[in-house]
DNA sequence: CCTAATGTCTCTAGTAGCTATAGGTTCAAG
DNA sequence: CTTGAACCTATAGCTACTAGAGACATTAGG
């Protein structure tokens, strides 16, 4: 039996973090010790260790909410959880395109000035201002 | 002088978001009409759209703050919007990165399950299970 | 000039995913 | 038995908005 303590340890996740997870439904209430205290068995260890490699990968609470409830149900087919990877590898890419659209646009502007001059003239200022002076669309 | 509708359709801004922003100190609170109904000129058009353009560019509101403090002072040396570009730049790239990994991740992930099978067997659940069958770190 | 539709006002609460604080209780080591 | 760390609950705060309620203002048409 472990406390929220040891649980915190052993999978990374911080100790407010796991009863914010409970609170949440993510993980059901465990056992108690004799004065109120949490304590885990095995079990609570590999979901949360389940839960927070899915969180890492950038996996809602709310996909992560489904993905679990289909493990432990494993006759079920697994055409949701398919699914569910697969429409966050696109929200993934799409916001990598995206910031790298931002990247070179930055760069652009954080390059225009060498952060010597005066503001009155600065580039990072004026390109900030005025959209007309970007290269793409953001 | 535009209501705030106005405003809001010429800089991309909604309305309520306006408001936000006025309550957050990032724009000054405008004139009012004899109804009470905020009145905006050309001045804060041009500082909305500053802001806006910041905001698309990833910027957060506390760096916002900052540039447009600077940008009211044409004399000061710009060395500081310099560093808050540059800082923000290398979060992003930083970003980038992270994303890629995860990316490179998911896709292994959603692409060694075609979804016809059961969930007992499925590849998804199983690498979200175990960080160990991740090739790289995250 | 009146009415109806739309726009605007303030205030409050909700979103995601935590994090922090306060004030109290329990546990484990010595 | 005492002490100090870990634990408990409950509440508030964070970012950057968004949504809703209920009341007032503005404006275009008749």
């Amino acid at each position: 039996m472990l406390s929220i303590g040891e649980l915190s340890m052993r999978t990374g996740v911080k100790v407010p973090t796991i009863r914010y997870y409970e609170q949440m439904g993510l993980i059901s209430a465990p056992e108690r010790s004799a004065g109120n205290q949490r304590r885990y068995s095995s079990v609570e260890l590999e979901r949360l260790s389940f839960i927070r490699h899915a969180r890492d990968l950038g996996l809602s609470i709310e996909a992560i909410r489904d993905l679990a409830r289909l493990s432990e149900n494993p006759d079920m087919a697994c055409s949701e959880a398919h699914e569910i990877a697969g429409s966050h590898l696109e929200a993934v890419q799409t916001r990598i395109e995206r910031l790298t659209r931002l990247a070179g646009e930055l760069h652009r502007i954080a390059a225009s000035c060498r952060g010597g001059g005066k503001v009155g003239e600065c580039h990072i200022i004026r390109a900030l201002a005025d959209h007309a002076l970007c290269e793409g669309e953001h």
